[in-house]
RNA sequence: GGUCGGAUGGCCGAGAGGCGAGGCUCAGGACUGCAAAUCCUGCUACACGGGUUCAAAUCCCGUUCCGACCUCCA
């Protein structure tokens, strides 16, 4: 079974072809660093990095951009309103995202191209579509694409031009047609500003991505990607700059769904308590992806912190297992990706199916490990790990190092020592003897379990 | 006004004409000195009203409700 992919442009799940055999290009918007990142941009990031793996998984060779927007009104904003520099405002957001990014797991991209760093590229693009005479520069500094000059617009979101709300800006006198949207924008003073051959200013929203998906991925790329929101006016307006430039452009398109909270898109007033920061004091950054990543990421994932925890059950159920048999075979067997598996994520990334099978596997997995059936157990550890490496949540990742239960020596060695006292004290059936010992380990957080092998213990993982 | 989604059991969340996805919770059982873990069993749902069909959660028409976008947005 080939991968399908759901593709915003024609509206259907179709097979997923490469331009260049073997070789995939994915952009993906990023943030603009303006804010910390709350769960509702963490999951994009987790949902194309989920896609990113699953292509890396099935022999692709993936370049994957996502951009950094390091420049914008926000954060010009932001930085009078900290009272510090714009750059400082960028970087510390940028820096804050990386982190986030870390901790959930999410592979760094290929290349992570900078909004300022590709102003020539930028102004190449822009002389361009002067040339071409899709764009004008009236004079005050200000560049415009020209959208009724334009073969077709708005093919992404399929509206018409006419039915869209007038925007109604003060500041659009020197537009043409009210619908034209800035390439570039006149420097203001105090703002920072480049110089271009129409005057010193600083980028649109919109050019950006079409200058650097162009510099890394050329003309015509394969996979183009964000959330929802960005179809309009973004995305329409790349493609209207790109397309109007003479390149291809995105073959697929690819939008993730919300973070809801109460039904609603996140909100500004909520948003704090869902900062990636604050999540990962209360479930570990594993934890959390599996949560993002659980649901579909094309449905709306209703955001609880009921659901979160429950999520967090759920894993550690798997964790569980896997550290139950790596224990019992002595080694951590290679991730191993199951035909059932693959026909799930070659069905546009169909997770939630895939999860379906991951807990068959653990279930058969668990009843090989009460029968003792090693070759069992190994075959089916192995696929519970192929498929959590593909989404990014193998507690053996050593992303993850540090935050699985994993057993340190010497600590091993302490609580070894008591289990040995424990030990002594049941077999001669003193039990509150041995449950007292339980009871005191329990008290610093370390879960004992009896089994057929012998007690064994971890670190609660409950926090 | 235009465009696009959604409504599924106690909860979360898939599916998209016929076979009860899966998880969590809960109840009962097996195992266990007791726990824990694990396994087994049970809990038969698709907003409402029509229609098409041998068969509808799924398709069609209508209704209600919820949400997104329409130049800040993941």
């Amino acid at each position: 079974m080939a991968l399908s992919l759901y593709n915003t442009a024609t509206r259907t799940v179709s097979e997923f072809t490469p331009l260049t055999p073997g070789k995939v290009g994915i952009y993906l918007c990023g943030a603009t660093v303006q804010a910390p990142p709350h769960i509702g941009h963490i999951r994009s990031g987790v949902n194309f990095d989920i896609l990113r793996r699953w292509l890396s998984a099935s022999g692709f060779d993936v370049t994957f951009i996502r951009n950094v927007t390091d420049i914008d009104d926000k954060i010009l904003h932001k930085a009078v309103h900290e009272e510090i520099p714009w750059w400082a405002v960028a970087m510390k957001y940028e820096r804050a995202f990386t982190d986030a990014y870390k901790a959930l797991n999410v592979l760094p991209p290929t290349y992570e191209p900078r909004a300022t760093g590709h102003i020539t590229q930028m102004i190449d693009l822009m002389q361009t579509l002067i040339e071409k005479g899709h764009a004008y520069a009236p004079g005050n500094g200000d560049v415009y694409l020209e959208v009724r000059s334009l073969k077709s617009y708005l093919t992404l979101s399929n509206q018409k031009l006419d039915d869209l709300q007038s925007a109604g800006d003060s500041e659009e006198t020197f537009k043409k047609d009210p619908r034209d949207f800035a390439l570039w924008k006149a420097a203001k003073p105090g703002e920072p500003s480049w110089p271009t051959p129409w005057g010193d200013g600083r980028p649109g929203w919109h050019l950006e991505c079409s200058a650097m998906a162009q510099a890394y991925l050329g003309e015509t790329f394969d996979i183009h990607g964000g959330g929802l929101d960005l179809i309009f006016p973004h995305h329409e307006n790349e493609i209207a700059q790109s397309e109007a430039a003479g390149y291809g452009f995105a073959k697929t398109w690819m939008h993730n769904a919300w973070v809801t909270t109460a039904g609603e898109k996140m909100s500004k007033s909520l948003g704090n308590s869902l900062q990636v920061q604050e999540l990962i004091k209360r479930v570990r950054g594993i934890e959390l992806r599996w949560y993002l990543g659980s649901a579909h990421y094309r449905s709306m994932l209703e955001f609880s912190f009921e659901a979160l925890e429950e999520s967090a059950v759920a894993f550690r159920r798997i964790e569980a297992f896997l550290d139950r048999a790596i224990g019992i075979l002595g080694s951590t067997p290679d991730g191993v990706i199951s035909s059932t598996f693959a026909d799930a994520m070659n069905d546009d990334l169909a997770v939630p199916a895939a999860l379906a099978y991951i807990s068959e596997i653990v279930k058969s997995g668990n009843n090989a490990l009460t029968a003792n059936d090693t070759k069992a157990l190994a075959a089916a550890a192995a696929e519970v790990r192929g498929a959590l490496g593909v989404l990014g949540c193998d507690p053996r990742d050593d992303a993850f190092a540090g935050q699985s239960a994993d057993n340190n020596g010497a600590i091993d060695g302490l609580i070894s020592l008591a289990l040995q006292q424990r030990e002594a004290a049941r077999a001669r059936k003193d039990f509150a003897a041995s449950d007292a010992i339980r009871d005191q380990i329990a008290a610093l957080g370390i879960v004992i379990e009896d089994t057929p092998q012998g007690p064994r213990w971890q670190i609660s993982s409950g926090r």
